[in-house]
DNA sequence: TACCGCGAAGCT
DNA sequence: GCTTCGCGGTAC
């Protein structure tokens, strides 16, 4: 993606011409390619560059690249990667001797090792930072265990491709299928739809048959998915699409042994399908054929560690660099999935209006218009075709009820002047946990019995936000004979995974809502403003995400299934749900940031730190043109943030002029750090 | 002449 | 980050 391919050893920051001489002699010790060149583990901006050791003739054998060593530097020891072997160094001094090889496994792959370059560069990081993102901590039992069971390697073994139907209903998407099985490399972004009732193919079933085809073509598979459950789900769903083909699940808590055991297996060729979360996008399947990304619009694919890489664009890097086909999925289409498929890089996958229509529930966002005519029931919350739909759809299933917020009333203000009623110790928010219980700061945790607003000093209390447990409690009082079920992620509860067939409410958040058996009748979805009305970059893609996944919960129109979205939803995503058409609302969407010159139409990062950490990053800057920063502005009490702001074809030199500034400012030793992110979540 | 403390330099 | 180097200081 316009990125450029720079092999590991050749850092972006410094373009050095050095004298090379070679290694030889006594030196060499016999030892044909005497020089490794390490990445060492540290994080240092300025040192973000291999370093040469001698190899000595015990070590020559085991030393090779992708290996884990041992070495002295600045007097202390410490963990490296062979990044290769070569005859010449460009170091004027006598080598140091590598202390020790770890480990004779390649753990670091030159596939990998080349795209956590690209990473590192793509994001203004260091290599060190995202190789420790890539490899998981050595555990050496587990590593001697998996080594004894090499011998039954995999590759070379080709499962048959049978040819599903779970893509006959996309355009292109059998097309898609047959391309992976042929061993070709294509890139989509897919556009899925629900499926309920027996023998409809859903998302799983899309998901395995284009996993199957890749590996017919002798090729593996890297599935990328938001959650630790939904890696669960993928895998169960692969292993039984799968038969005899083993799959493995790469998660951070899964622990250090079995998480080391499922990147050697795939490392030593035992399994060649992986599903993980966001750290599995650099899982070293050899061979990669295809990489899928499910719902890269989480944010839960952002890695919160520097330098902060989404697993989207680790795919996307990666599928450019190992010539893998990528294939990113969901309900929604993410402004930068379409950015791909603006610019021909991706092709966009879709069924056909005809087809969406069939698979999809009917959806209703009732405007003021028809609410007026309701009468006084037209201010409630929950207004009376809502509960006409609820009390129809409870005749014949399950009805899911979506409320952004946990919690009772999670926010209450004063009813005399509505001002925000806050905690007298700590001014942070309060909130009532039920219907008779005292207020308590959501901060500190403090009650306050005796709250009074020290506005106006009334000690009348109005909800300003209703959570899902009050809405729980209001659809119980409603529909006293049907059982409710609330589900999220909240120490009282906690997430429900499933309901069965049977006419219930289920209440919950925005990512816990249960998948119901057969698919619900219908939903509600409440307070529609708080996500889709938040003056944020991603409010109206995030609002569209988190409907879109729950109306693919209900059943289809032609079954009766319904939906209604409430409560004064923006319009721009609002009528995208209404219409079911995510890949218009990205097309616009990206249309708007175009015009705006904002992500992911131009590349965009942030500095944030002190005040003068700050000025000095800026300082030290290269600004050439068309590279604009904006700030820096206070961000915190301590904190200031600058935005820099490049269009995209200059996105590589922003990028290395941040890193190269960084370095700097770590080789003159300035006080304070700076955290740069590219591609900033919040806007 | 030996040794400490401190700041700067550089890390193979 | 970390160590080490080299300087000027003081004590013996």
């Amino acid at each position: 993606m316009g990125a450029e391919v720079r092999p590991v050893h050749q850092p972006a920051l410094l373009e050095q011409t050095v004298a090379v001489r070679t290694v030889s002699g006594a030196e060499a010790a016999g030892v044909e390619l005497p020089v490794a060149r390490v990445a060492v583990d540290m994080s240092l901006p300025h040192l973000d560059r291999p370093f040469d050791y001698r190899v000595t003739p015990e070590q020559d054998a085991a030393a090779q690249p992708g290996t884990r060593v041992s070495v002295r530097f600045a007097g202390k020891d410490r963990t490296g990667y062979v990044l290769e072997r070569a005859a010449t160094t460009d170091h004027h001094g006598t080598l140091m001797p590598l202390r020790r090889v770890v480990s004779a496994l390649p753990v670091l792959t030159p596939e990998i090792a080349a795209l956590c370059r690209a990473v590192a560069d793509r994001y203004a990081g260091s290599l060190m930072d995202v190789v420790r993102l890539a490899v998981p901590p050595r555990h050496a039992t587990t590593e001697k265990a998996v080594l004894e069971g090499t011998a039954a390697d995999r590759t070379g073994t080709t499962a048959a491709h049978l040819p599903g139907t779970a893509w006959d209903h996309y355009v292109g998407g059998a097309a898609y299928v047959r391309r992976l099985a042929a061993g070709e490399s294509p890139r989509a972004v897919w556009s899925a739809l629900p499926a309920h009732g027996p023998g409809v193919p859903d998302r799983l079933a899309s998901i395995a048959e284009a996993a199957a085809a890749t590996l017919a073509s002798g090729r593996g598979v890297v599935v990328v998915v938001p959650s630790a459950h939904e890696a669960e789900v993928v895998e169960a769903a692969l292993t039984a699409a799968l038969p005899g083909e083993p799959v493995v699940s790469l998660q951070a808590d899964h622990g250090p042994s079995r998480r080391y055991r499922a990147f050697v297996r795939l490392l030593t060729g035992q399994a060649r399908v992986v599903v993980g979360t966001r750290a599995a996008a650099f899982a070293p399947v050899r061979r990669v054929g295809l990489l899928v990304c499910w719902d890269d619009g989480d944010d839960l694919l952002a890695e919160p560690r520097a330098p902060y890489p989404h697993a989207r664009e680790v795919l996307t890097l990666r599928a450019a660099q190992e010539g893998a086909a990528l294939l990113l999925g969901g309900w929604t289409r993410s402004v930068e999935a379409g950015l791909l498929v603006a610019t021909g890089w991706a092709a966009s996958v879709t069924a056909s209006r005809a087809t969406v229509r069939e698979r999809t529930p009917r959806i209703e966002a009732p405007g003021e218009i028809d609410l007026a005519r309701e009468g006084p029931a037209a201010a409630a919350r929950i207004p009376r075709p809502a509960w006409e739909l609820v009390r129809k759809a409870l005749e014949k299933g399950p009805v899911l009820v979506q409320v952004p917020r946990s919690g009772y009333l999670p926010v209450v203000a004063c009813q005399g002047c509505r001002e925000p009623a806050r905690c007298r110790e700590c001014h942070g928010p309060l909130q009532l946990g039920g219907r008779t219980s005292v207020p308590s700061c959501r901060w500190c945790g403090r009650p306050d019995r005796t709250w009074a607003c020290p506005t106006c000093g009334s000690s009348a209390m109005r909800a300003s936000r209703v959570g899902s447990a009050r809405t729980a409690e209001e659809l119980g009082r409603a529909f006293p004979k049907v059982p409710v079920v609330l589900s999220g992620a909240r120490a009282d509860h906690g997430v429900v995974r499933e309901v069965d067939e049977k006419a219930r409410v289920v209440v919950a958040t925005p990512g816990a809502e249960p998948v119901a058996r057969g698919g619900y009748q219908g939903a509600l979805l409440l307070d529609a403003a708080a996500v889709s009305g938040r003056q944020d970059l991603a409010a109206p893609s995030e609002a569209l995400r988190r409907w879109l996944a729950a109306a693919a919960l209900v059943r289809p129109a032609s079954e009766g299934g319904r939906v209604m979205l409430l409560g004064d939803p923006a319009p721009i995503p609002g009528q995208a749900l209404v219409r079911w058409d995510p890949a218009g609302f990205a097309e616009r969407e990206l249309a708007e940031r175009h015009e705006l010159h904002l992500p992911p139409a131009s590349r965009m990062a942030s500095v944030r730190g002190s005040a003068r950490a700050v000025a000095g990053l800026l300082r030290h800057l290269e600004r050439p043109d068309g590279v604009e920063v904006l700030g820096p502005v206070p961000f915190s009490e301590e904190e200031v943030q600058a935005l820099v702001r490049s269009d995209l074809g200059q996105g590589s030199r922003l990028t290395r002029a941040l890193a190269q500034a960084a370095a700097v400012r770590s080789a003159h030793k300035e006080p304070d750090s700076v955290r740069i992110q590219v591609d900033p979540t919040e806007l």
